[in-house]
RNA sequence: GCCGAAGUGGCGGAAUUGGUAGACGCGCUGGAUUCAAAAUCCAGUGGUAGCAAUACCGUGUGGGUUCGAUUCCCACCUUCGGUACCA
């Protein structure tokens, strides 16, 4: 019988979804195991052969687990919020809903058909109301929470009222706004509800701040900082500006330390938890404070060189953060940041027109500009001096655009002498470079070297190195009031409102105040309301301003905010959305207990699951979704909802499946196409050719290229060898390259187990390959050979070399997939089909053990395997075979030889070989013969199995 | 610039703690089968020299450690990711 794969595939895929193979209990006697993917995103192209490698994976690792005893929990879901969709309606009315919903058909369709044992009785959307209404939940948890530093987690919102009604705010600690006031116990009494609300907003873990953003008026939304590449939008591509807008902000900064510090406790790839690190950027140092010299002094102090009249008179204070304290006696500048809010105020008159002009040009260079000429080094002068906190020198104060705003207090002490970006500003401009390190020369460039340094010319630190000089500054800072240590980080707060219509709305409405409310949960889910376009309203409002009825629970409302007036208009709700990452943030919890009504998960379900063992994803999630997820999860964990405070124990970033793209080469000027080779010294412009068009020696279909694009038709093709020969070059794939392969078609031609086994046997998991559908036809022709392996099944005893091959296989398969070398294993079972056939091999005993074997990775064929074999039942929860060392010496034995416990090599020897035997051969392995001649051992030792000690 | 990953045949890639480099697959060559093709099966396939046995050279480059290095150390080159004036 043909090995009929669309048969078998068919059946067994019905089999599957008919009986829930799959379905995974929330308790169990079986130890749980979770394994999960990154959900999709239901795009309207479907699936590439790239996408389905990750779920391929981790498949492979969930039915192994099941295999071994496991009660497994592998969920699947769609992410399904989110921009394309939002487009499509724009261009053609349709609600994103629909276009979504058929998306989603067609993922599912396409991922039933390779044969994944995802528990689909879980799955989630995150754009379904009852699914986001725990978005929404999650939402107004964060707002009734604050972060108490002396706890070090996130504590209810009522704790922080309590004490602000017993006394003040003078001893809380906590992660707040910079601008919070000191205030007393009366004074937060004598507040009004509002302007408690106010000062509560700096405290909340969600709050409303005037924050300067990533403006993309294309696409008409704020940006966060990873959803820009290159200073250009990540999808479409579209300039990005900095704007000032009133926004919703997570306060994820709170978290920004365990973050960090709870990298070490997970088993994340190296690679992804240095992104994350250096997203954070922890930088120690310290704070130093500045007295500005009032512009009315400063005429005077140059008139008498008396420096100690400027102390009575001072106003304002600069702040700065440094990392190198050490170096303040070499401060002879500072610069702030043209956006810093002291610019306007110590300006001097003679300096205005010159700073405001400054000021004024790096505001209209885009960000864009900026980065792209770094090189440029551009400032001025501000009039203004500062008095340098020990020696009491006026410093000049400078403002200069490679001062960001956005990092630390947007304003730093220069220290030429020990930084080359105030080196190159220093000699620019024509500023002191007092050298205070010993024995350096900065006649070229900055010595940054900190950990070489001794501090010379700088008072009461000369002579000491780096890191005493800054623990006796620090001292000295904060016994003059002038400075403290700091940690300072890179992560901002992260902007959480959208100004889209695809997205989860916020359950926020504004009080008569306009003090930001959150709906009572009885509410949710607050729904997304239908519109009737889905831009932003005339007024310049979000899409959802278009809204006229809002789908919310009213009655409920009316009930628990008790009134029964027409909020909708005396109430405005919040206009914004959600962030795509919001819904992504605690899926993997919500898989625990996804139909719950109740809760977002039951306390049963997250306790018995408690986290996810493997997930697997892609690595460029590194600084967006997988931050912002680790950052809610140690939220759910500090308000006790979450047992554990990281939710992934292990991650692997499986590498991308590129495209092979094909190019064509256009002459500049006239309609001819030349073939490869033939276009040295031409100008050509090259243009993608549909990668189908291309045969396996890169040859052209001339004529299908010219149905493909029809402007070509009369072109001329210049041939080389009476063929026309694309270039190759990998690319991502991507439609607009036309280098897509679609799964579907392969699956069609060599079904599902085929795909599944060559998408591994391309390569390493995590590496990124170039896809070749060519040598699919190798794995194919090995589910045929053990297709024929199956066709005469008998009972007889196998052979020692049956049993050799078999536990060969067996341990090798097993060490792979713990390792996640699917590659191997792939060759490993051609190995194993190879020598079974050679053999003549029959014996059930040998072949229902490598069904069992092949069943994670070609499941539909084992299952037909397996029933072949006389079962009834799916082979999905068969214990894994065990192998057993004693088939695997049954001929010879191998030693590994470890000589002066430095030489080591394998000797394979007969078994019963005796000692004397075994230093026999020893002695005339060639490359030990080689070294050991002239010395003779006097003593072979050995462990049987492990060692042989050649004592010389 | 900084951080990270990786360089092995014509191609994708194997190689346990340092121990016969190139497993397995694709491709290619030759053969069997066939009227012919597809499919299948057998043999060969790193380079150079040689009829051959065999010899020499070979894991990005140059050094080093070692009886022995794809593997460990140092320097450099290249490619790919991430990040970018972070004080």
């Amino acid at each position: 019988m043909k090995y009929n794969f669309r048969e078998i595939e068919k059946k067994w895929q019905t089999y599957w979804a008919k009986n829930q193979t799959f379905k995974a209990e929330n308790s169990s006697d079986k130890p749980k195991y979770y394994v999960l993917d990154m959900f999709p995103y239901p795009s309207g192209a479907g699936l590439h052969v790239g996408h389905p490698l990750g779920y391929i994976a981790s498949d492979i690792y969930a039915r192994y687990k099941r295999h071994k005893g496991f009660n497994v929990l592998h969920p699947m879901g769609y992410d399904s919020f989110g921009l394309p969709a939002e487009q499509y309606a724009i261009q053609t009315g349709q609600h994103p809903a629909i276009t979504t919903a058929t998306n989603i058909k067609r993922y599912r369709e396409q991922l039933d058909q390779l044969g994944f044992s995802f528990d689909w009785s879980r799955e989630v959307r995150t754009s379904d109301p009852k699914y986001y209404k725990w978005t929404q939940w999650i939402f107004i948890q964060l707002f009734n929470s604050w972060y108490n530093k002396r706890s070090d987690k996130a504590e209810s919102i009522t704790s922080l009222m309590a004490v602000f009604e017993k006394e003040g705010n003078i001893n809380i600690q906590a992660a707040c706004d910079e601008d919070t006031p000191v205030f007393s116990s009366e004074e937060w009494k004598g507040l009004s509800a509002s302007e408690q609300q106010q000062l509560l907003l700096k405290y909340r873990l969600t709050y409303l701040a005037d924050a300067e953003v990533n403006w993309c008026s294309a696409l008409g939304t704020v940006l966060a900082n990873d959803e820009i590449v290159n200073g250009v939008s990540e999808r479409g591509g579209h300039p990005v500006i900095r704007k000032k807008m009133t926004q919703w902000m997570m306060r994820i900064t709170a978290y920004a330390q365990r973050l960090l510090e709870d990298l070490d406790n997970i088993d994340w790839p190296q690679p992804l938890k240095d992104a994350q690190t250096n997203w954070i950027g922890r930088s120690e140092g310290a704070s130093v404070t500045f007295n500005v010299i009032p512009s009315k002094d400063v005429e005077a102090l140059e008139a008498t060189g008396d420096v100690a009249t400027s102390r009575t008179s001072v106003s304002h204070k600069i702040e700065v953060f440094t990392t190198r304290p050490d170096t303040i006696f070499g401060a002879s500048f500072m610069t702030l940041a043209p956006e810093h809010e002291l610019v306007d105020k110590i300006t001097a008159p003679e300096q205005k027109a010159a700073v405001e002009a400054y000021v004024e040009a790096t505001t209209k260079r885009s960000e864009r500009d900026r980065l792209a000429d770094v090189k440029t080094i551009s400032g001025v002068f501000t009039g203004a001096y500062a008095e340098h906190p020990f020696t009491k020198a006026r410093i000049p104060v400078w403002i200069g655009d490679y001062v960001l705003a956005g990092y630390g207090t947007g304003a730093v002490m220069s220290v030429p002498c020990g930084d080359q970006r105030d080196y190159d500003f220093a000699k620019h401009f024509n500023i002191p470079i007092p050298n205070i390190f010993e024995g350096v020369d900065i006649s070229e460039e900055a010595f940054a070297d900190k950990g070489n340094t001794i501090i010379a010319n700088s008072d009461f630190l000369n002579g000491l190195d780096y890191p005493q000089a800054t623990r006796k500054v620090i001292a000295a800072l904060e016994e003059i009031g002038q400075g403290k240590g700091k940690i300072n980080y890179r992560l901002r707060d992260a902007v959480f409102s959208r100004q889209r219509y695809w997205g989860e709305p916020f359950p926020v409405y504004y009080d008569s105040q306009g003090m930001p409310q959150m709906l009572p949960e009885a509410c949710l889910p607050l729904e997304l309301p239908e519109v009737e376009k889905y831009l932003p309203t005339e007024t310049g409002e979000p899409p959802l301003g278009n809204a006229s009825h809002w789908a919310w629970n009213t009655e409920t409302f009316e009930v628990v905010a008790n009134t029964s007036v027409d909020y909708a208009t005396v109430f405005p709700l919040e206009l914004n959305t959600m962030p795509g990452w919001a819904g992504s943030s605690q899926y993997f919890n919500r898989y625990m207990d996804p139909g719950n009504e109740a809760a977002i998960f039951s306390p049963e379900a997250i306790n018995y699951w408690q986290d996810v063992d493997l997930y697997i994803g892609g690595s460029e999630h590194a600084t967006g979704h997988l931050l912002y997820s680790r950052f809610w999860q140690k939220f759910m964990y500090d308000r006790g909802w979450a047992p554990k405070k990281e939710y992934a124990k292990k991650l692997i970033n499986q590498g991308m499946i590129t495209g092979m793209s094909a190019f064509v080469y256009k002459d500049q000027d006239k309609n001819v196409l030349y073939s490869k080779s033939l276009t040295v010294g031409k100008e050509v412009i090259p243009l993608h050719a549909d990668v189908t068009l291309v045969n396996s020696s890169d040859e052209l279909d001339i004529a299908g290229f010219k149905t493909f694009r029809p402007e070509f038709q009369d072109a001329e093709f210049v041939l080389e060898e009476g063929k026309y020969v694309v270039g190759r070059e990998i690319e991502k794939m991507s439609k607009s390259k036309y280098n897509v392969v679609n799964p579907d078609q392969i699956c069609e031609d060599y079904g599902a187990d085929s795909l599944r086994l060559y998408e591994m046997f391309l390569g390493p998991l995590e590496q990124s390959k170039p896809w070749n559908t060519a040598g699919i036809t190798g794995v194919h022709s090995f589910l045929k050979k053990l297709w024929k392996l199956y066709r005469s099944v008998d009972d007889s005893t196998p052979t020692p070399e049956h049993l050799k091959t078999l536990h060969k296989t067996i341990k090798k398969v097993e060490e792979d997939i713990e390792n996640f070398s699917f590659n191997t294993s792939v060759s490993t079972f051609m190995i194993c089909v190879n020598e079974l056939t050679a053999q003549k091999c029959t014996s059930k005993a040998v072949l229902e053990p490598l069904a069992i074997l092949v069943s994670p990775y070609a499941p539909h064929i084992a299952e037909a395997l397996w029933e072949g074999l006389g079962h009834t039942e799916s082979i999905a929860y068969e214990p894994f075979p065990q192998f057993e060392e004693q088939y695997l010496v049954e001929s010879t034995k191998e030693y590994p030889i470890s000589f002066n416990g430095k030489m080591r090599f394998t000797l394979e020897l007969p078994l019963d070989m005796d000692k004397a035997g075994i230093e026999a051969a020893v002695l005339a392995h060639d490359r030990t013969a080689k070294y050991l001649e002239g010395r003779t051992p006097k003593k072979v030792i050995v462990v049987p199995g492990k060692i042989v000690n050649i004592v010389g």
